[in-house]
DNA sequence: GTTGGTTCATTGGGTTCA
DNA sequence: TGAACCCAATGAACCAAC
């Protein structure tokens, strides 16, 4: 073994002489874990003691500079990690990719983990578990701490040569032209899109690994370009920029060409036919009698006792800005009390009106009628503004500019306006 | 059917009425059906996800969000809210849009902002600060006195393999490379920042607990060394001064991404002008009788009696490099008693005359006045500062490069070493 | 399927302050 | 001292183009 970095690298080198020489475990050879033979049944979960073992040869020469290589002499430190003791638990019994079996038992990774900690813990009260009773007094035959920097693969795909140039993690592919996994395929990208420079704490040797890999950015990224990866790779923004744009005006096409008219269906047909005769025959034209207050109405519109509207706002298409001119004069001209409450009767009987046949409307579709009646109801809550802002639009006299309700009334811009400015000053 | 104006708005009732009355239904109440079985079980399913497990987890909750004290704040006033402080920054002085200058210092607008924010936060604090939890002294029934380091785990969080390597009480992660509490979490980064060294008071082989961990010291930093914790994970003073850095420069960015130009809204316009109208008004010209002293300073300044600069210094953007320098030579070179008298006597009269101006300001601004008296003087206190800072922003003369004070004063940079001078010989 | 970029929950550094 | 916080970094999962 080679012991050529400065004194630090002694003490780790013949620790890690020792430590090779004691455990059958080669941590630099991911696959090696396979011939890992099984603990001895009474170390148990123990790690506590393991770990302080081996704490005290290690640290008794220089704690203060050792690398995060010695992680791999360590791992106990990190099994108990959620994402890594999963891997960790699949590596146990690869078939049981969702726990672990033992005879007739099962136990999900989860309850492993438990497991483990609960040997560390001495005698809590415990909360009811469900599993207690069948984890708290077992003796499970030990099971060797798994290397988090094993990399385990599936049995059924023959993915094992996709290893992780830097850190030996599973490799998804090749990325920025060599093969990494997700996670330096990332560090890489951002480091070099934020023009990172990093510094290593050590001695600028780190052995990079899974589980260390956070350790030291400095060789995680001297690692990164050793084995190949390329910076040019990388899109400058500008790239970046033209792709989004690409992105989009795709995006706006595929949705585009989703709407092109098309064929209708015969279902589509006949619920399009459904509809539209439901429209024609809802427009029963109301009668005189229907909507009170239409004499009065009609008389104020044809004698001008409307709002004097000034050109400008009249002309105006910002219908805010007219709401408020016309706000500002209501006040001081309002009409007598009894055209008022004309205006307010005509207006809520048109108001009712209009909603009865929106219900008429609704009640010739069969499938509307198939509902259950409370969402009949909020449909209805919902939808009828629409409807009748559709129905507005058929019901549209052009010529006459103005709004009709069957042949016997009809209501122009000025009217509108008229009854908003009464309906304002009522409310006031 | 006559309605109210009232009832005309309830839109809701008159369609379930008269939706009843056009259906065919003989049910009285279109709600029947939602009479759905009362939610008993449900309750119970809220109160479970209520206390779910994030209680435990220690980073919850949206990190984009601002602080609560930000918030806190906000509905008080929003006189100086962040946006708004700076377009108001921007009307008071429309030609120094880029920062504000004195001499070859230079503050952005950003930095300014950073300030002025900054300083919200520190008077938001101060006015807070009465929500005090009353719920300390819980007493729990004295049935069964828990173990204090028996450590409780919630039913339904997966987290009992959380466990501190050190003291076996709740472990909140991995730190420093060992999985720990947050108290010895910090209790090791202090330890080895500060460069701590304890010493065993019985035989270095105290049990750490949760409960007698602050009782040993030494043995429980041994214990934290011994767990595997690295005190080359703690950073360096000089990495800590980079990753501020960092910080600081993204969250200027942050801000300034929040600034992109847009159309105010009315209420933001009318603060706008309230406030432009309340400085513009508090901007009374000083006589010469308020600044007392001013002949004095002013021949100083014209007799060319002020503190020699090096031309490197005199260039130099540093600030603090020119106040080491001045300083170095001030104790040489001291006017006479007198004149310390003048100029001390002119300062403070500057300083009482300008935060004068600033609360006459802050009166004449409504949504101030309405505020508790107390908040008025904590907001005051916090910010006259930055109000200071804006004013001599609008009040630089950048021709004379000096500071103005109506049309009898104006204070040169060389006025302000020589001021700076006097003061420092004065008050050592 | 491969390989660019993006998203976002999680992690673990430091900081604050009662 | 340590609970509660802030925030950059991380990486699994995802999307889109080829
Ligand atoms: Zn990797
Ligand atoms: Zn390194
Ligand atoms: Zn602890
Ligand atoms: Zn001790």
């Amino acid at each position: 073994m080679m012991m050529t970095a400065g004194s630090v690298m002694k003490v780790d080198s013949l620790y890690n002489h020792m430590y090779q020489r004691s455990t059958p475990t080669n941590s630099d050879n991911p696959h090696s874990q396979d011939s890992k033979p099984a603990c001895e049944p009474d170390m148990s979960f123990n790690f506590k003691s393991q770990r302080g073992h081996k704490d005290n040869i290690v640290y008794t020469g220089d704690q203060s500079s050792s690398s995060p290589e010695d992680q791999d002499f360590m791992p106990k430190t990190n099994i108990l990690k959620k994402d890594e003791s999963l891997s960790a638990c699949r590596a146990f019994h690869p078939a049981a990719s969702d726990g672990f079996r033992l005879g007739p038992f099962t136990l999900s990774s989860m309850e492993l983990q438990d497991l483990a900690s609960r040997s560390l813990v001495k005698a809590t009260t415990s909360i009811g578990r469900n599993h207690q009773s069948t984890c708290d007094n077992k003796v499970f035959p030990s099971i060797d701490p798994p290397d988090p920097d094993s990399v385990f693969f599936d049995d059924d795909s023959d993915d094992s040569w996709k290893v992780c140039g830097v850190c030996n993690d599973k490799a998804t592919g090749y990325h920025f032209n060599a093969l990494t996994c997700e996670g330096c395929k990332g560090f890489f990208r951002r480091s070099i899109k934020n023009d990172k420079s990093f510094s290593c704490q050590y001695n600028n040797k780190c052995n990079i690994t899974k589980s260390n890999r956070r350790q030291c950015q400095a060789c995680r990224l001297r690692k990164c370009i050793q084995i190949g990866m390329k910076r040019e790779c990388i899109m400058s923004s500008d790239q970046i920029e033209s792709k989004k744009n690409l992105v989009l005006t795709n995006r706006m096409k595929r949705t585009a060409q989703a709407w092109v008219p098309r064929e209708l269906s015969q279902e589509e047909k006949d619920l399009l036919d459904t509809i539209c005769t439901a429209f024609l025959q809802s427009n029963s034209p109301p009668d005189k009698s229907i909507l009170r207050g239409g004499e009065i109405v009609e008389k104020d519109a044809s004698s001008g006792n409307s709002p004097s509207l000034s050109p400008n706002s009249s002309n105006s298409s910002n219908f805010l800005d007219l709401i408020k001119t016309l706000s500002s004069d209501m006040v001081a001209r309002t009409p007598s009390n009894m055209t008022n409450a004309a205006h307010v009767l005509h207006f809520t009987d048109i108001m009712e009106y209009s909603i009865r046949e929106v219900i008429k409307f609704c009640k010739k579709i069969p499938t509307f009628l198939g509902l259950d009646l409370n969402d009949q109801i909020a449909l209805l809550k919902a939808g009828c503004t629409e409807i009748l802002f559709l129905k507005a639009n058929y019901t549209y006299d052009s010529e006459r500019k103005a709004l009709t309700l069957g042949p016997d009334f009809y209501y122009t811009r000025e009217s509108f306006l008229q009854g908003w400015q009464v309906f304002c000053s009522y409310i006031i």
